[in-house]
DNA sequence: TTCCTATTTGGCTAAACTGCCAAATAGGAA
DNA sequence: TTCCTATTTGGCAGTTTAGCCAAATAGGAA
């Protein structure tokens, strides 16, 4: 693989890798709908503020989110309003998942799918 | 946060975190021009076959990659075709990085910036 | 059957991630 | 200044991941 190549790959992969938990996807789209602070954010999450604070901060490091400090609070927004609608295809993939679960469900197991784990 | 909503999230999550390394982007890209076996994509990326093998399993554990077994070969391709240009939106958050850093660079870093890691 | 190739699986180590607590830091109010 | 609230940072324990090697498995050919 070309070494240029790669350090692009790395690029897409770290920004998949913030996105990939479930409360920063929460946290997501909470502030599609306006930014919000820490607080309010660790009252809807339910966790520790620490906890989501290193959340923030990893969406920030990925470029995601940006902070803006005003007064003694930190509100966060989103930096791309592309993530906003960034989901459709993952949401292909679980629906389609659903169908093959129903599949595997019914009297007419095939091959292919007696091989998924 | 609500359970329903949590367990979404949670589905969601996964398939990003199967998506973010540069390994299975890498195969995400060749199997997109077509289906392809363990044998050639492993010389492709230059690793261990059972390191491939592995990534495979992800992806295909994630719903987003199905195998079809031939002879003694096994062929792996996309489930979703919408995957294919998944990427716009990420590309987004690249290039406004870079162009954050350029700005970084010049003379005006303003708060913001200078507050950013 | 034996042999060869393709692929997967088990196991191991090193590294990264998560979530909490405690402590540090920052800003505003008294 | 001291006090209070908001947020970040350090550190720790437990879990997960990545990549390799070795071994197991599967299919086809001889």
């Amino acid at each position: 693989m070309l070494s240029e190549k790669k350090i692009h790959l790395e690029a897409r992969a770290k920004v998949l890798k913030a996105l990939a938990h479930p409360t920063r996807l929460f946290i997501i789209e909470e502030i599609e709908k306006g930014e919000n602070n820490v607080n309010s954010l660790t009252a809807l999450i339910e966790a520790d503020v620490s906890t989501v604070s290193k959340h923030l901060a990893v969406l920030k490091n990925a470029g995601i989110v940006v902070d803006d400090k005003r007064g003694n609070q930190v509100f966060y927004r989103l930096t791309v309003p592309c993530i906003s609608n960034f989901f459709g295809c993952i949401e292909t993939v679980l629906t389609q998942q659903h169908a093959q679960q129903s599949l595997a469900l019914g009297a007419d197991v095939s091959n292919r799918q007696a091989r998924g784990k």
